[in-house]
DNA sequence: ATGGTGGGGATCCCA
């Protein structure tokens, strides 16, 4: 089974290239993030004509996650426990049963700049949710994959000027220190278990000609707990995509599951 | 130190 996560910041500027990225890629299933729009207003007839099912939580404007899967979406769940009256659509979740059953999770974690200030107090704070529901997960013993664009770059090595991100809210000790306290809970990140070393990035800035110089950082992850890890077959990034017809600033992550 | 680009929706916010 083929797990990808895309954020495509933009469903509407974004839907001829998705859907060329999917017809090239046929992931199984994929997680969404930014949308920006809202459930209503998500064109889901172009992943439907390809077979996806199609979950959504959105929101008008900003954030909104979604997940397209060709198995059926079981025990969908909306929204990231933890904080009654948090309304950004940051978080989806749901079970797909191809060979195994593989509960799939995705994220859109808070940006958190400019930091400090209270948009990085938010991002600690949904981190730190986010890590009592990744404890959660672990305890049901079962495959789990959260995938998603978790704002964070985990190592020096996760950036190709990591001295410029000194004092952003992706590379800031906290946020290392708060997505190393979830790794630590059990997960793997998946690409670091295939492919050690720099220059694998997931995300280059439409500014400045950063992709031209491959500027880029690695901060869309694919995190495994243990029995998902134990049915890793490969994780790649599909770079190839920031060099098409109006792509997202991010690119493509997919891992390939033995189930 | 500054400005560089893009999406969405509204004359500015977010990344």
């Amino acid at each position: 089974m083929k797990i990808a996560s895309f954020n495509i910041n933009g469903i509407k500027a974004r839907e001829a290239a998705l859907c060329d990225w999917l017809d090239a890629a046929a992931p199984d299933v994929v997680v969404l993030q930014e949308i920006k729009s809202a459930d209503a207003a998500f064109p889901a007839e172009p992943f439907e004509t390809r077979g996806y099912n199609v979950a959504v939580h959105g929101q008008k404007g900003f954030n909104g996650v979604a997940i397209l899967s060709k198995p059926p979406l079981e025990d969908v769940a909306r929204g990231l426990p933890g904080a009654d009256g948090d309304d950004q659509a940051r978080w989806i979740e749901a079970t797909v049963v191809g060979a195994r059953a593989v509960r799939v999770c995705g994220l859109y974690l808070p940006n958190g700049n400019p930091a400090p200030g209270p948009k990085y107090d938010y991002k600690l704070a949904w981190m730190d949710r986010l890590r009592r529901r990744a404890a959660a997960l672990l305890a049901g013993e079962e495959p789990v994959v959260m995938g998603g664009d978790y704002n964070v770059i985990p190592q020096p090595e996760d950036a190709a000027s990591p001295q410029k991100w000194r004092e952003d809210a992706l590379f800031l000790p906290e946020s290392r220190a708060a997505l190393r306290r979830i790794l630590h809970l059990g997960f793997t990140d998946a690409l670091r278990a295939r492919h050690a070393g720099a220059g694998h990035y997931t995300f280059w800035d439409y500014q400045a000609g950063a992709w031209r110089r491959n500027d880029g950082i690695r901060i869309d992850h694919m995190l495994l707990s243990p029995q998902a890890a134990d049915l890793l077959e490969d994780c790649r990034i599909d770079s190839e995509t920031r060099a098409g017809e109006k792509p997202s600033d991010h690119a493509p992550i997919h891992v390939t599951l033995d189930a």
